[in-house]
DNA sequence: GGGGCTGGCTAAATCGTTTTAGCATGCTAG
DNA sequence: CTAGCATGCTAAAACGATTTAGCCAGCCCC
């Protein structure tokens, strides 16, 4: 290229990244150069770039795995920001194991990424890189931590069942080893309080989420949900409503409470969260909390840019989201009332 | 590194990658080098690694978007075979711009990505890199294309039915501008013409997916398949069986149906198509025809890394994977036959 | 004793950029 | 006349590895 021009590579680059100390440089010559460039289709190396100015412009993320729901729509999120901000990543699934976790951490710092998001990914040590975090389990200094507001999410659900004139309100609480179990059962509690509303510990239920570490699939959640649907029944004590901890358990549940010839929304109104696909294509629909997974992981990756950008000034330690009550056909009037 | 040793760094370069020059090196420096390499925790700069040998180990995904469902499950299956072998993976999704698609095969290559894998993403022109392609809407040679074996599938749903004693079947056709659509009717037609069974025109309605070039939401399609299980039965035409072009377009006919008060699987026996989450959930659960998204990711990724090996050898033009037949209970005996 | 070989290493070029420091040339001002 | 200063460029040193070519010391053998 500089060869092609009759031109030194110092001039080529500096006006190819216009470089402020190009002003020096005529603007006959600018045009020449570029001119050059486009003719022949000139792309700069973009390892022999990083190797010089230490940048990569890509960042790291560890998630469990790409999975149908959580991670997949906040990597959508994540996407959609760093690709508009000229950044790309690396993503890499570790599958819940903690020695996966750590061979990836390193893969990705050897590769010069320049921050880390994890998504929904335990860690106990400082990270080596500026770092965000969704859905994380622990707090860690210098580490933002993106969640949903819990306070929000709990109000919204709870709010539109006492409107309905619900009382006696059933819940599934989250897995003993799930980041947000703790934070939304107190957020439920808080807003019981708000409104007056009592909790019946018979009718709360704890999911087991299978052995700790891992996950259980969708398959086995739903099955969960089944189970304690029919528990409810069993326990013999009134309820009108249940707010599961997630959508695929309520979707089990509403299958158990059907099948006991409960009539959903008449007898039991039933509430779910995340509104995954299924929510919607459930007959009845169902009402559910919907987690804004495509802005969480915006916000995140963001957020992450912003530190890159930034790294003195110190970052807000929690980013919250607001998540949204979407309203089907699950829920109705409380039967007593109606 | 080497000052520490006092050693040059051609000795370390040729100790840390077992070149196989380094047999001229006695096994006692050997292990100095390594031992040292352990203590400083020394790390090789993958970047200036990549400069020098011009390999990146990396490849390229372009894809409409990771969305919750085919693209998803595909990455997941892209992923576990790169990562295995070594490799990262850039991702880009176009949201089917073909603006976006070239500036991004434009920042792929520039950042010197060695392969591309392309997930149901339209290509007219030849690409400047080893390519494989999952769902692929043109034959391109050179590329190879990776997609479910439309007649296995076919004969697959075709036969459940038949056996079950099914001859009147309803058939959604795909929207006109799907790469399978065209293919799997064939395979359809075939496979009807095997098993003996008759398609009756007035049952086969085409689904229209949407304005070209844009996709379907979920919603959408779930609301065509609804109003199109009205159609069916207003028709008049008799029909014990229906078998949809996706899970979506099966589930919203299976609503109308329930809703017409046809009771599945005794009435009307239904098999859907992907095997997405939501089969598994619906009141009755659906039959369908898995693709297996998982097994195809990583046939694809696992092709072109044989490329990359051994670019000289021709590659097979197609990979053909077999999809299975998850039966569930939306179908059962045909009535006239029960 | 000297040519050849071998064992153990290293110098230097290279990958394709960016960046710092500085060199000619000509013009201007004192 | 000359010091100083723009102007328009370039030489050369990075960045951190890999790779090619080759040096030097010692030994063997005739």
């Amino acid at each position: 290229m500089a060869a092609h021009l009759g031109l030194s590579p110092t001039t080529v680059s500096l006006v190819m990244n216009r470089s402020p100390a190009a002003r020096g440089i005529p603007p006959e010559t600018q045009d020449r150069v570029c001119a050059a460039a486009e003719e022949l289709g000139y792309r700069p190396n973009f390892i022999a770039r990083s190797l010089r100015r230490q940048r990569t412009f890509a960042v790291g993320v560890l998630l469990p795995e790409i999975s149908e729901g959580y991670a997949a729509g906040v990597l959508a999120g994540i996407e959609d920001e760093l690709l508009q901000e000229g950044y790309f990543y690396l993503v890499a699934g570790h599958h819940s194991k903690p020695d996966l976790f750590d061979d990836y951490l390193q893969l990705l710092t050897e590769r010069s990424v320049e921050g880390l998001i994890l998504v929904n990914t335990p860690i106990d040590e400082p990270l080596p890189l500026p770092a965000v975090v969704v859905a994380g389990h622990r707090e860690l200094t210098g580490v933002t931590n993106v969640a949903i507001d819990h306070q929000v999410a709990a109000r919204l659900a709870l709010a539109h069942l006492a409107e309905l004139g619900h009382r006696r309100i059933a819940f599934f609480k989250g897995h003993a080893h799930s980041a947000d179990t703790e934070a939304r059962w107190q957020a439920i509690v808080a807003a019981s309080r708000e409104l007056g509303l009592e909790i019946d510990s018979r009718l709360t239920l704890q999911l087991s989420g299978g052995p700790a570490g891992e996950q259980f699939s969708p398959e086995e959640g739903y099955r969960e949900g089944h189970v304690f649907g029919r528990k409810l029944i069993e326990t013999g004590a009134r309820f009108t409503a249940l707010f599961a901890f997630n959508d695929i358990s309520a979707i089990g549940a509403m299958r158990a409470l059907s099948e006991a010839g409960l009539r959903i929304p008449d007898e039991v109104a039933v509430v779910g969260f995340d509104d995954i696909l299924s929510a919607a294509f459930q007959n009845p629909s169902l009402t559910t909390v919907r987690q804004p997974l495509h802005e969480m992981g915006r916000r995140a990756a963001a957020e992450l840019l912003r530190k890159l950008a930034a790294p003195d000034k110190d970052s807000p330690p929690a980013i919250t989201i607001e998540p949204t009550l979407v309203v089907r056909d699950s829920t109705g009037p409380a039967p007593d009332r109606a």
